[in-house]
DNA sequence: TCGATTTGTCTAATACACTAGACAACTAAT
DNA sequence: ATTAGTTGTCTAGTGTATTAGACAAATCGA
């Protein structure tokens, strides 16, 4: 049974429309207070139907990335990605200061587990070794632009979960620890759709985009202190190595 | 069942669903062999009906992860993602040695034209001033596994395109000019659906989701020397950092 | 051989995606 | 005030996505 000459692949031409205009606005393209071609245009461009446009303005409209004035056009109201630069010294906060006026990182959950085999591969650990697990999520400006799941070895910083709360910063929480600096050993990045908890948490429309990246950092004798699974919606966040 | 709001955000249930188990096999949580969950259980699992689930696991048949055997279930045929590494020293044949026993880059078109204003910030050009534009597409175990387009100065490298089709590796190009060596100077790293013409250069369903990696390189004397556009197929390639 | 399990095929009903055309409401320039 | 150009709304028809249920065909172990 052949999958015949489906040209959609199961993403919506509406969607797929509003991806691209996104892609314009975000990329720098197009930028704040620009007129956007008309409906009738761009109905042209991507030979579709001017409702089916109307249809990805309309949720570009609702991210608030465009907004729509009868009579006169479509105009773009925000917003350019913001840039995570990573490097052998990666911090999360510095890397993004300057970029946005506020930025708040919200802790989820932690708990206590056994590490799974790639968790211990990641640490250095003997699988099923106890390691404290944080999830979290930031937000800049109001809109989130990270979710990220944290292992750390409990041996080594078995109260992490109330200093975060306390100090916010991941740094800040090391340094507490008595581990004064420290740098990345490894970062993997890959994309795929977000699922259904990322969708609600993110904040973004079900099938949007996530850059995801696992890091592992290490302390200043190379002894792996934290590995990171993070996932930045695509459409507002860039990695720059 | 009255659906209050659209959930789907666009993405067929069906293409998800093939997202979410093909993410688990390139991810290494399903090895090659291993026989995926029942069509009941994976419908269960995911929400939906068995039918929407065949039609998720006929598109991974297809693409060649999966096979179905009447009677007894279904099962991993392939393959991890390769992985890429970038550094200040990135080299691509190099860096996808040992992951793939054939690599094979196809030119498909070069030309020479002005600059835009983006290049030629990349470059440190003037915008306007010549530059040589190369498309090309890479190809690792017959499966095309990147489409990059390059620019490179004109006035360094004139006929770039003679030698890049005579060498086939762009570090022994430059070489050929006389430089020794180069460095990797930024990566810029985003992610977005694929267009028609690369879903059809790189054979992959519509709608698929591509790593994109703007880089520039620079020569001993931190002068740029290309810039470089790349697209991966997220399903098949991660970057490491 | 039998029975349980699993994939393969068929029919049918409902909701959504996309197209098509027409016209109203608003804006800006002449 | 008129007109051309733009977004907003309405109706309607066709194809796809998804669900539902039933049964056939193949495999495997008891």
């Amino acid at each position: 049974m052949t999958v015949s000459k489906d040209v959609s692949g199961g993403v919506a031409l509406w969607r797929r429309i509003a991806d691209a205009i996104r892609l314009d606005i975000v990329g720098g393209k197009l930028a704040s207070g620009d007129r956007l071609p008309t409906e009738a245009f761009l109905a042209e461009r991507f030979s579709a139907n001017r409702h089916t446009v109307r249809r990805a303005l309309a949720v570009l409209a609702e991210e608030g990335v465009v907004g729509a004035e009868q009579g006169r056009g479509t105009f773009v109201r925000s917003a350019r990605r913001l840039s995570y630069p990573i490097g052998r010294r990666t911090r999360f906060r510095e890397g993004l200061k300057g970029q946005a006026a506020s930025l708040v990182s919200q802790g989820l959950s932690h708990r206590i587990e056994n590490a799974t085999a790639a968790v211990a591969a990641a640490l250095g650990l003997k699988p099923g070794a106890k390691v404290v697990r944080t999830e979290s999520l930031s937000i800049a400006d109001g809109r989130p632009i990270s979710r990220s799941t944290t292992w750390l070895p409990y041996r080594l910083f078995p109260d992490f979960a109330e200093r975060i709360a306390r100090l916010q910063s991941t740094t800040a929480v090391f340094a507490s620890y008595g581990i004064a600096d420290y740098a990345r050993a490894s970062t993997r990045i890959s994309a795929r759709h977000a699922d259904v908890e990322e969708t609600k948490l993110l904040g973004l429309a079900p099938g949007a985009i996530l850059l995801v990246s696992e890091a592992v950092d290490v302390d200043s004798e190379a002894i792996p202190i934290s590995y990171a699974l993070s996932r930045f919606p695509a459409e507002r966040m860039e990695l720059v190595v």
